[in-house]
DNA sequence: CGATTAACCTGGAAGC
DNA sequence: TGCTTCCAGGTTAATC
């Protein structure tokens, strides 16, 4: 499900109940996710106090009281969801899941129990997601962490950022997917981003060497991740706040998933077209994305 | 080196 | 009502 806009719209709602919070009990219904629990995974957890919560591109850091962090990846379907807490406004809606996919008590895989009756429980169907716990201060070693680039809601990210991409012949498409450069965009923002920037995801990469065409791309990314954070990001199956209710940025898509519609832009009289790009749909209009 | 493809898994939608 | 095929917010190992 998640990109950086998920993912953060889910630390944004499990902050006010984990920080600060002990953790009195966790309980997993499988020794492994998309790869094995760590060591002593429940032991190590159970007793101590979360500090903090935080985000790196799409992984979510738990600082844990004594010297360590636990990282969560969504992978595609993973969620967060919150039991047991009596404040108004913060309890899961009824109609709230049917309107995601369809939840399964057989996908809720962690449960981790709180001091003072709450209850946040991972739920992912296809397992895509995973956790470890480290110590803190081999975070920035983490394997997954390591590789990654700017976080493109950062003030470190600019169009200078985007230059790394001036001698790369890969599609504008394929440079953006990879995490290494800008890190926390996926499929949507990156086909929204190449639309507002009015760029073609084929036209190599390369193109970023122009000042020009790397401000208007910086500036799109920018632009769409903010306004995707604060839409609550998108809901397409499975992405839900960790109260239930669901991201709404899907309504304002100009090409995701809007194949054979006409172009939005003003002015032009194209149509979203769909092609394959490594892999996955992309989303384009050839006509005012040049 | 760079660039596609297959694989990991489940379930919903679309096609026949 | 099936039964089959395709597709999905990600990442990575294997294979050109």
């Amino acid at each position: 499900m998640p990109e950086l806009p998920e993912v953060e719209t889910v630390r944004r709602g499990l902050q006010p109940v984990l920080e600060g919070a002990v953790v009195l009990a966790v309980t997993l219904a499988r020794p492994a996710l998309r790869y094995p629990f760590p060591e002593r995974f429940v032991e190590r957890l159970a007793g101590r106090r979360i500090l903090g919560l935080g985000r790196r591109s799409k992984y979510l850091l738990w600082e844990i009281e004594g010297g360590e962090t636990l990282l969560a990846h969504l992978g595609m379907s993973g969620s967060f969801r919150i039991e047991g807490l009596g404040a108004p406004g913060s309890q899961t809606s009824p109609g709230a899941f049917a309107l995601a996919r369809s939840r399964d008590v057989r996908h809720d895989h962690v449960r981790f129990e709180l001091k003072g009756g709450a209850t946040v429980v991972y739920n992912d169907p296809r397992r895509f997601g995973f956790m470890d716990l480290l110590p803190t201060t081999d975070l920035e070693r983490h394997p997954r962490l390591a590789g990654l680039g700017i976080e493109p809601t950062s003030n470190a990210f600019a169009a200078a950022t985007l230059a790394a991409f001036a001698d790369r012949r890969t599609p504008l498409k394929a440079a953006l997917l990879d995490q290494a450069v800008v890190t926390g965009l996926g499929n949507i923002y990156v086909c929204e981003a190449l639309w507002r920037a009015g760029l073609d995801p084929r036209r190599p990469a390369s193109v970023l060497a122009d000042q020009n065409e790397a401000e208007k791309l910086a500036s799109a990314i920018r632009a769409v991740i903010a306004e995707a954070i604060e839409a609550g990001g998108s809901t397409l199956r499975d992405h839900m706040r960790t109260d239930g209710t669901l991201g709404y940025f899907q309504h304002r898509f100009a090409v995701y998933n809007r194949e054979g519609e006409p172009c939005q832009r003003p002015g032009c009289d194209g149509t979203v077209l769909r092609i394959r790009q490594s892999g996955r749909s992309t989303f384009f209009c050839p006509s005012c994305q040049r």
